[in-house]
DNA sequence: TATTGTTATACTCTATAACTATA
DNA sequence: TATAGTTATAGAGTATAACAATA
């Protein structure tokens, strides 16, 4: 553990401050347009389990970055609105098959449709330049903390 | 509600698929910190009331961007840890007054000192005008979400 | 009557420990 | 024995509705 150079430190400092911040608003647009029936981390599940249709939970859990136990109710809740199904791999019988049913897949469209587009609209206040800025540095968040991509 | 140009759009993409994965990484820093007793509501609440020293529980719930009974229950756990004290204001029995105990401005201290340390050793890993774009990031979200402020 | 706060209730998030079933 | 997943348990986050106390 290395000195910090005073802008090393600020960085962090002022990630600290804002991403809550952001995060919120986030939780706040995904539940309205989700029928205020998603969360943020089954948000997400749906998103991984529609791209890696079939994924096994421990995929899943490893993605979101949560425990097996944690996935595995987040699960039980998202089945239980009949947003995904889970069923037995018959190559392995440990393992689950996760997929998203139809309402499912419609729910993740709307949820995500919604964010983004309330996002956007607060996003049209600030210049193009600026939200550049914005883009590129997430580009870059994504690259500082990979290991707990979506 | 306009058309979103393809900027605006992605931008906001990109925020919703990063800022969860930042906000995880932050999340576990604070309670690796914050001897696993602090949750990064907490962290905020506590950090809040250090700068407005006699807070009621309103304008905390305000700043942090949580309802009422919600804050009062976050309130009673930092209590309960001794980070907080709660004592009705003289002027007007309605309302409370809170102030960091001794142990709470240590833990606040802790935690924070903690997550910073260990973000910046990340950022470390990447070019300085890199920190610069996250930097101005930040700080342009901090303008474009402004209600829900720390 | 309006404001401040708490209690009751009910979800979800998240973890650890203990367990079951399969390989 | 090792892996995949569930169940049990527990504390925190969060909301709405109903309530008490104060102004």
């Amino acid at each position: 553990m290395q000195r910090l150079t005073p802008q090393e430190e600020q960085c962090a400092r002022d990630l600290l401050e804002t991403v809550p911040i952001v995060m919120r608003m986030i939780r706040k647009q995904v539940r309205k347009h989700g029928a205020s029936t998603l969360s943020v981390p089954q948000f997400r599940t749906l998103s991984f389990v529609n791209r890696r249709k079939g994924a096994s939970l421990s995929e899943v859990a490893d993605h979101i970055g949560l425990t097996l136990p944690s996935m595995s109710g987040l699960v039980d809740g998202l089945v239980t609105h009949g947003y995904i199904t889970r069923k037995t791999q018959q190559e392995d019988r440990r393992k689950m098959n996760l997929m998203l049913t139809e309402r499912g897949e419609k729910m993740l469209h709307v949820a995500r449709e919604g964010a983004v587009t309330e996002l956007s609209e607060r996003l049209k206040r600030i210049q193009p330049n600026e939200r550049a800025t914005i883009l590129r540095a997430m580009r870059i968040l994504g690259e500082v903390f990979p290991e707990e991509k979506l």
